[in-house]
DNA sequence: ACAAAATACATCGCACACGATATATTTTTA
DNA sequence: TAAAAATATATCGTGTGCGATGTATTTTGT
């Protein structure tokens, strides 16, 4: 009875500390750095392609403005960034990486393959893991339809 | 240069995301009950197994107890479990469902059914998603044991 | 052109997560 | 058995996520 209700059987628990375990698991990098794992997420949209308006930051991590706002201010009182008023839609602010931010790219270029290096010595191989991409990306694709 | 810093690349912003989505998925369902995703995930534990302590609890969800604790004291204020200190081991507090919270179990029987339709419905197949899950066991297994 | 709708951002409140720390109780160990 | 270590829970502070709401600016529809 209630099958579907045991824990063990539900996909979305194990999203839940996937997700929550692959963080703490980025934390020893992180917090010499001084960042949070949504801050670097940040980061690598601007290493990507600097000076966007919050709005595409927050489209692209699939976040809204009342998440990113904040932590985009958390960021700026950091030194990694600077939120200016849009020259061309003045309701914009477009977000800027600082030296320090810009920096931060070389101080992390390593950590995810130091990262991938310490769960394949634990899980054994990488590729099974990654084979979860594409099914990942589908799933996530549907979900986001959910909600619009 | 930087191709590991992509966010494309990264199968850490996919989970996240993923985990995100799905628990907003769930959103609509546990609204108009009142309860939020990770407090269904202690009334998952408990419908499995009435009457545990707060680590035994803790350890199954794979969160701390200053995770836990305050989310037992909302759910107990929100009348779902009661918290007696422990018979034989008095630093224990033993949570227990009311009446309340075992009749929710039938109010979510369907749930976790419904929800999979609704992907479903926008992935076009559950097979590859539900494939995800040896994989996601493993990578859990190998990220508990980095940190321990 | 001008009122209405849409968009961009911000603020507020609440509920997690989690590191750090504190307290009480049990278990272990010398 | 008494001190030390381990265990169970709780509290505090910070940083997200996100629903609800507010404000300013731009775009749209007539």
């Amino acid at each position: 009875m209630y099958e579907q209700l045991k824990l063990d059987n539900q996909l979305c628990f194990r999203l839940y500390t996937a997700a929550r375990l692959v963080m703490r698991a980025y934390q020893p990098y992180f917090a010499p750095l001084g960042i949070t794992y949504p801050q670097y997420l940040v980061l690598l949209v601007l290493w990507e392609q600097d000076g966007q308006p919050v709005c595409d930051i927050a489209k692209r991590l699939m976040l809204d403005t009342n998440t990113v706002t904040p932590l985009l201010q958390r960021m700026e009182k950091a030194g990694l960034v600077v939120r200016q008023k849009g020259k061309e839609d003045t309701r914009q602010r477009i977000v800027t990486l600082t030296e320090k931010g810009m920096a931060m790219r070389e101080q992390m270029a390593s950590v995810p393959e130091c990262l991938g290096a310490d769960v394949v010595s634990k899980v054994g191989s990488a590729d099974e893991v990654l084979a979860m991409i594409p099914a990942l990306d589908k799933l996530i694709g549907g979900l986001k339809s959910i909600d619009e």
